[in-house]
DNA sequence: CATCGATGTTGAG
DNA sequence: TCAACCTCGATGG
């Protein structure tokens, strides 16, 4: 799925485009029907990212979670506000006729799409379409998802219990705090403690990857070993990454590139990582070939000579 | 055109 | 530990 950045950026351009709006939901697909008739009409009145769950508050005590789960993805439609993906944009820029996919990967749609959206609005749901909201200018066609269903307040908290800290809501000294016990607690591999949504929400397997190396880390090191000081760290480059992440739609988790080579690298996801999907291939630092070993059913990639401590 | 694999989670066994 | 969920781009024939 879309790791933590991506739904990020799906709350907010929900927030942009959506919010204070009366939304028309649908299920195209049939699957969400029953959901959508419990909140259809209602107005959108916070959009909220927390790890990789979306919660949509139809109103205070009607909340739609949504989960993406490996293949699930959102397409809006319409006036669209520009979220931006570049280093330094700014989120919030004028609306403009678009189509924007947000999944695995984030794409403008082409010039066709977007005129054909101009030209028919709303457009026909193609495919599957779990759920369809739809105002006055804009819709969001969610397919493929994990989760999709209406919640009351109390079911949202449950689900919140049970996740770790999330930096892009708060990196305050007492989540800090928190991610130290949550981790120094466990007797178990950092690789895996990264990927566990009850520590840090909102880290998938691109991210743990690059998370271990960039820290030099060994992923087979026990939460219950390391220093307060090595899990802090790990938090901050987390937090740091996440927030590069909203910022520019992209997982660009390397930075020994210059200005022009990040941008085309931001095309060109086989220069995006230093670790990740490079099994076989040379370190880039040292030149030892990268690592791989299944772990939980997750690939895991890294360089042996680089992380051996 | 068929098959594979993926940035995830759940629940059965 | 593994299948199931249910989507689609990449790959191979």
């Amino acid at each position: 799925m879309p790791e933590g950045h991506s739904v990020h950026r799906i709350a907010r351009q929900f927030g942009a485009d959506f919010l204070g709006k009366e939304v028309e939901v649908s299920s195209p697909q049939g699957r969400f029907s029953a959901g959508a008739e419990l909140i259809s009409g209602l107005e959108l009145i916070r959009s909220q990212a927390v790890g990789k769950q979306l919660f949509l508050h139809f109103g205070l005590d009607k909340i739609m979670r949504v989960h993406l789960g490996i293949y699930g993805a959102w397409d809006f439609a319409g006036e669209l506000t520009a979220l931006g993906t570049s280093r330094e944009s700014s989120i919030g820029a004028p609306r403009l006729a678009r189509a924007v996919h947000i999944g695995e990967e984030e794409k403008d749609r082409g010039e066709s799409q977007v005129a054909e959206a101009q030209a028919d609005f709303p457009p026909d749901p193609v495919g599957q379409v779990r759920a369809r909201l739809l105002t006055a200018t804009a819709v969001a066609d969610l397919r493929g998802p994990t989760a999709c269903e209406v919640l009351n307040p109390d079911e949202v908290a449950g689900v919140l219990n049970k996740l770790g800290p999330d930096p892009a809501n708060d990196n305050s000294p007492a989540a800090k705090e928190e991610i130290v016990a949550r981790v120094q607690r466990r007797r178990v591999a950092i690789a895996r403690l990264l990927m566990d949504q009850q520590v840090f929400a909102g880290v998938g397997n691109i991210y743990r990857a690059e998370l271990l190396y960039r820290a030099r880390l060994n992923p087979f090191i026990a939460g219950a070993e390391l220093r307060t000081e090595t899990i802090e760290a790990l938090w901050d480059d987390w937090a740091k990454q996440l927030e590069l992440g909203i910022r520019t739609g992209k997982m660009m988790t390397r930075d020994d590139l210059t200005d022009e080579e990040f941008t085309e690298a931001l095309t060109d996801e086989t220069n995006r990582h230093w670790v990740y999907g490079r099994v076989n291939q040379p370190c880039r630092t040292c030149g030892t070939p990268i690592a791989m070993e299944v772990l939980s059913a997750r690939k895991l990639y890294w360089c042996p000579h680089c992380q051996s401590r």
